[in-house]
DNA sequence: TTATTTATTGACATTTTTGTCAGTAACGTT
DNA sequence: AACGTTACTGACAAAAATGTCAATAAATAA
């Protein structure tokens, strides 16, 4: 029998790039397996480290969770306020801007994301969503001279829906033997079509 | 000190009855707490019962969960099956039908039990809803005329989207200060003003 | 009444999950 | 090269959750 001398090599991150490192392993799990496979030690498998790099960083599994809410939450907000709509042409700016709307959602976990927070009580920690929404209201405003009202209502009504196309969209279409994207195309069809109308 | 005489009187319940109770303490802590609320002690203790009494019905606490979504999707289905639209009027008979979906997906804890479904990855239990659909489709298929493909559809688009409007709809709302209907009164007067233009 | 069945339970055992700690090793500074 | 800081780790402890079992008591039958 030998006798196991591994030179116990290391690999030494900045505090912020393990944070993140364990806080993306933590999101595949979420998205591809769901919450309840947020546990220490799968975490902390799927990052690569020792259960107790993850506590080292975080303090406790919880406190992993919570952070990357908080992470998820601004991903998603940012890679929604980035997407730059034709200003020129309405028709098409409605539709890229719900097409990218739809597929975080439905690609990008966005849905899991929602579920997870109603599901555990933690909506509270959507205050940025509520300041983007507010944020591009105004802008609206501004720009198309929309009554602010009128469009919250439309962003309230888009991600809704994108809530319950990208969570359940897939699963329900594929059910009832429809391609899994059926629902999403349904879906946006009828609501460009009804902006149009109110030629939002 | 006094010695404890407690007369130890015991609820003695039929199986089925005790089943059932188990399975509604369940229910509710689901739909008011979340699926990670159902731990055993906690089953147990909202049910009025000892832990080894859940056990004895349920074998296992996993079970119990799988009991409880199959429970949820049998009344989910008969409740929608049960409701009767006024044959006679179009217009009042889409009313009428969505709006029981909606709520049922929004007050009953449906929209809750699709997101458990999905985050656990247990939507292979769904094989009632798929039936429940055709059967709607066939019979929509025989009364009005309408291509079986085309009321799939219907179904698969309203069932989706009420799923995103009972999950996160009063949320989000509430979010954004719109009253919690809201995201179900928007959802309802674009799917309805759909329906009307295709006639379905 | 007595016997039989079994739903029910507390006490205990097992397993799973989380968290602690002291020591190790990578990296920058001197 | 020596030193200080600290990210990192394995081994262990603690807590939480699940499950086992023998005994008890409520219902029914004999």
């Amino acid at each position: 029998m030998s006798i196991n001398n591994k030179p116990a090599s290391r690999v030494r991150r900045s505090p912020e790039a393990s944070r993140s490192n364990i806080l993306s392993a933590a999101e595949s799990l979420l998205v591809a397996q769901g919450p309840q496979s947020l546990r220490l030690a799968d975490v902390a498998k799927a990052a690569g480290v020792a259960n107790a790099t993850v506590l080292h960083h975080f303090g406790s599994i919880d406190a992993v969770q919570k952070a990357l809410m908080e992470r998820m939450i601004a991903d998603l907000v940012e890679s929604i306020m980035a997407v730059d709509v034709p200003l020129d042409d309405p028709a098409a700016a409605r539709e890229v801007a719900l097409r990218t709307l739809f597929d975080a959602f439905e690609t990008r976990g966005a849905a899991r994301l929602a579920a997870w927070l109603e599901l555990t009580d933690e909506t509270s920690r959507l205050t940025l969503v509520r300041e983007a929404v507010q944020e591009v209201a105004q802008k609206k405003m501004a720009n198309a001279n929309l009554p602010a009202e009128l469009v919250e209502d439309l962003i309230l009504l888009s991600v809704t829906l994108a809530v319950g196309v990208g969570l359940f969209g897939p699963t329900l279409g594929r059910l009832i033997g429809k391609p899994p994207e059926r629902a999403r195309e349904l879906t946006l069809q009828m609501l460009l079509a009804n902006l149009e109308r109110l030629s939002l």
